[in-house]
DNA sequence: GGAGTACAGTGACCGTTGTCACACAGGAAA
DNA sequence: TTTCCTGTGTGACAACGGTCACTGTACTCC
């Protein structure tokens, strides 16, 4: 382990207070994502609190033939919340989390995360609006899902990626298909149909995006 | 307003500790929904956390057309998370709620439900644990529609049914169909086909559940 | 008892999605 | 260049689920 960066935090988690982010410093630990590496596993016991301070974390519900469903990303100055919420009493992780880019996360010991919540109002705060935020954007995924055909699923999608990584989109059909749970073939045909309608322009292991409101 | 039923409330919520039981009787209020009422609708702003002392509340998501997502349920001793989420900062419920049965709320002042987060443990994890559970129960819906064809589902929806309200489910094909967003056709089809297992019964207007785990 | 109404059953049909088979293209390595 | 591998394109086909049309069946209210 080594010693937090300083300025990164301050600057990612400048909602916290000055005391509240010397503790951080001082009494967390980090670790650093090689990309692709997991960060929980389903059925993993929870120790710490994670807060995300650089690279890109997805963060999916995974079944037993291994298909993917993904909630949402975590970005640089989030927190995943559920680990927040199993940390309090030792539970298990009810999720995957997977780093999309090299990352870098913050893991606070749970029995202070628990403390700074009497101790401290701008950690409540944060804990509180990182649950709802989750809870939000899980919402919204499950609509998608719940309520809409997979065209549209693959543009609420790609509207995600561009969102969290710019214009670019650097995914294989194959990737794509596996995080909306569907298959190669299908999503070849509807990035085609997409790219047809001038949206997008489909190149060898990455998607150009110029514009999805079109559709 | 009438007074609240202590015994109920003692019964229900054991788990609080006395005192704080005490303030809630003394300082929320309550509310009597017919079958059938609204608890909450989707972009109204929360103005308290709801505890549920009886009855049964459905929890869901709709979609503009109408269309509806069974959530979960809540039961007597239950809080609706996500209306304490929403409740620190005033905003606005992202679900809708209504009572399946006569039901009977508690409602607790949003400044007073935060500030019994600090003062009384049993009430924090109280909090806690209610986030987790409809987080793990949201979980299980969303991986019952992400992974799982119709059928499935359907069975899955009918075992949290017995779960909550016992082996007779007084639901027309209808409704079934509309919490899981699907059509009657399609429901009478895969009921038919259920009762040929001999899983089920067929009533009109209820269904006569043997056993769920033979399919 | 008869009419009306909500619920349930069923066959036909069709669009979407998943699967299989195979062709093809671009990049890397030999 | 040749070979290989991975990613992409595409047609055929099947299964699932949604829709339509229509029938039948209980229950309720005159």
């Amino acid at each position: 382990m080594e010693s937090l960066d300083k300025e990164t935090l301050l600057q990612k988690f400048s909602q916290l207070e000055q005391p509240l982010l010397e503790e951080i410093l001082l009494q967390s630990t980090f670790k650093h994502l090689k990309e692709g590496e997991e960060a929980l596993r389903t059925g993993q016991y929870i120790k710490s609190t994670v807060l995300l301070s650089k690279g890109l974390l997805k963060v999916y519900r995974e079944d037993e033939e291994g298909n993917e469903f993904l909630m949402y990303y975590l970005e640089p100055g989030n927190a995943c919340a559920l680990s927040m919420m199993c940390t309090a009493r030792n539970e298990k992780s009810l999720i995957m989390a997977k780093a999309v880019d090299k990352s870098e996360v913050i893991l606070i010991p749970s029995h202070l995360s628990e403390l700074w919540l009497a101790k401290y109002k701008t950690w409540h705060n944060f804990v509180i609006a990182s649950y709802r935020q989750r809870f939000e954007e899980l919402l919204q995924a499950l609509d998608s899902i719940a309520f809409k055909a997979l065209d549209e699923r693959l543009v609420f999608y790609l509207r995600r990626h561009v969102k969290v990584s710019g214009n670019e989109i650097k995914l294989s059909h194959q990737q794509i298909a596996n995080e909306l749970s569907s298959s190669r073939e299908v999503i070849s045909r509807l990035l085609k149909k997409l790219e047809q309608t001038g949206a997008i322009t489909l190149h060898r292991n990455y998607i150009e995006v110029h514009d999805l409101d079109i559709v």
